[in-house]
DNA sequence: GTGGTCTAGACCACG
DNA sequence: GTGGTCTAGACCACG
């Protein structure tokens, strides 16, 4: 995993375990890496993956169990609403940015779908 | 302007002003406030102003005329330059993501399409 | 070290460091100093050291490692690229100025060789 | 005449002037044109180019004659020591700083002559 | 401890 | 009046 240097490396982890999450690569009551074990695995310090799970305990994505480990939590609804979030957070984004441009509706269209087959034969 | 507390401030003014050169508020040649006149608009340190438009003059959309004051570049390639990669930023950063969250090519098109029509009613 | 007043400080200090990399006082992958340590070493303010840094890794000179401190690039080819950079233009500048005073090809070189003997009797 | 936007339009203005007299574009004696002339010709403010006037006159290279208007100095030492002058600083920069990057004398003449026979073929 | 950002304000060269 | 540089120092996120 390459990290992008102007983009805090615990913000860039936890994006990527919420993806794993999201698309099922990661289930619900999975056990994730221990901090010892992710941080040599990332070659990055111990104490950024510690922030790391503690931010996603806070949003409820993972769980603690005390002398076991850490797990992905088991509530499918709280992974639903990730999922939501996370593209609800995308498409704002991206559309405001897009207007703020000038673009009219049906450009922003238009250049979806042009990305969209781009992307498909690359 | 209300400034992100997250997001520095001179990258947002950066932002600003980019869109407003790409939408055409602020044209080819047009002279731009000078740094102590946008920073008490603002009520930014006038420090901070100088750097958004050092920064904008490295990558060419400010020029500066020795004691006369900055302007924004009368070259319309550059301008033109300017609104296609900002688009395409955009475009990268959303299919990219949208991606990786899991979606097919025909739910982000859908979703675009929900999110401008939700837009329109509002 | 002892700064020339016509000339930015942070300019001065971005040259002698690249003449350090150049030369190879400073090799690939080193340790350059802290802000706040080069500071107090050259008695200056660490924002005029803190602005050298930051040019110094625009031009891919530096690195930043998050929370590690700086880093003069592992990547031989930019420093080759530096060193030819840095002498080209000397060169170019030189040659150029010598011309405009309407000096000749042979009249170059040997003022050349003249100052080069005069320099090692020195 | 294109002015480098780093460097001080007056600075590079006497460097011009200084150059079309040790050259002989401008003799002894010669008139230079006025203030106003020279301003509204290079496009640019005649504060400028009073400044520029006023600074050469301090070296003795022009002399204003009352009511007449600005001649290039009569004296030919003057002029014989402007050349040696504008030489030896070009001479002194450059080897210094071809040595601060650690060429050898060997390599300082053979880079000179290698210089000085592409810009003969361009 | 390290770098990033920002404020407050001085001083100067340039036009 | 305008931008460029620099000082002094605060505060914070990151590792």
């Amino acid at each position: 995993m390459k990290f992008d240097a102007n983009i805090p490396i615990y913000i860039q982890i936890m994006d990527y375990i919420k993806k794993e999450i999201v698309t099922g690569r990661l289930r619900e009551g999975d056990k994730v890496p221990s901090v010892r074990e992710l941080a040599s695995e990332l070659q990055i310090n111990p104490n950024t993956v510690q922030r790391t799970f503690q931010e996603l305990e806070r949003e409820g994505v993972l769980e603690t169990r005390r002398g076991m480990g850490r797990y992905v939590t088991k509530e499918r609804e709280k992974i639903m609403e990730l999922k939501k979030d996370m593209s609800k957070d995308l498409l704002t984004h991206f559309i405001a940015g897009m207007r703020a441009l000038g673009f009219s509706e049906e450009e922003i269209k238009m250049l979806v779908e042009i990305s969209l087959s781009k992307e498909e034969k690359a």
